[in-house]
DNA sequence: AGGAAATAGTCAGTGCACTGAGCAACTCGC
DNA sequence: GCGAGTTGCTCAGTGCACTGACTATTTCCT
């Protein structure tokens, strides 16, 4: 059997796509806040106190690793777990006033960001992009969901 | 600062359409053998007896998630890990008749499972989007080649 | 030939991401 | 109101992926 061509494996690109952003984001918008740790801040920016479980789906993540990204970002003093008063089973989040800061910082660098990433596309393109990949992907998700 | 909408962050959603690719290959392709792993067997079908700088430029990883990664297929069996006798440093890598038949089987079901995978788009669609895909990760390599 | 620079690989450390097992707390049905 | 099932979270284990520091080998320049 011949080897095949990975060019053609959306796998494969995605991957690379991910992380071609990755290392940009690192030197365009933040060495200590990764791009999942700001999706969970937009997060909690967008919907104050809600628990892991909603966030995780919120932000496409499993409960498992959300639980240790909130631990990181409750180290730095981004934010806050505070246990429900009505529901004993939930960890409810809160952001701190500088976690509120450090989203606000990151919002404009993003977008910055963002324009660089996608500049090899016309902005045609790139809107075809975004909806391309977000249609692949609800559809997975919603395979699984 | 409001909270900005995801869905058009390119970031946000390379990851969502890594992580639901992973989802379908671990249900449809294979549950040992992942598809970074798939693509490293497939650089050793394509261009036998590489060294794993030469690898790990092919499959675009870094030298040390390549030896990770080479390691435990070497742990399975599926390749072998030999100094070169001319080149002290580098490691030549030689699939086993083993690794070459787990890459035969892989071919089949990697092609079918990027049909199922990509079946929400229609075939016009399902070329624009690898091939956007790819000239943004393509540029993005560029920047820090 | 001999020392500086470049190259291949390893190792430690960090973070993302999932599964599967397990625990504590809540809800529902009777 | 009590037991069964559900829900939210944690923990251990595995794998991907990067940086930065280090070792060993080769190459290149004088």
């Amino acid at each position: 059997m011949a080897a095949v061509d990975l060019s053609t494996h959306p796998g494969h690109l995605a991957r690379r796509l991910q992380q071609a952003h990755t290392l940009l984001w690192t030197t365009m918008v933040s060495e200590e806040t990764t791009s999942p740790q700001f999706a969970v801040l937009n997060a909690l920016v967008e919907k104050p106190d809600i628990d892991q479980r909603t966030l995780s789906e919120h932000v496409h993540l499993d409960r498992s690793t959300i639980a240790d990204l909130v631990a990181r970002l409750g180290r730095r003093g981004l934010l806050e777990r505070v246990r429900d008063p009505r529901d004993g089973r939930r960890n409810v989040l809160k952001l701190t006033d500088e976690g509120a800061a450090v989203h606000r910082k990151l919002v404009t660098r993003t977008a910055r960001m963002n324009k660089v990433f996608l500049a090899p596309l016309d902005e045609g393109e790139q809107e075809t992009l975004l909806r391309l990949i977000g249609r692949v992907a609800d559809a997975a998700e919603e395979l699984r969901g």
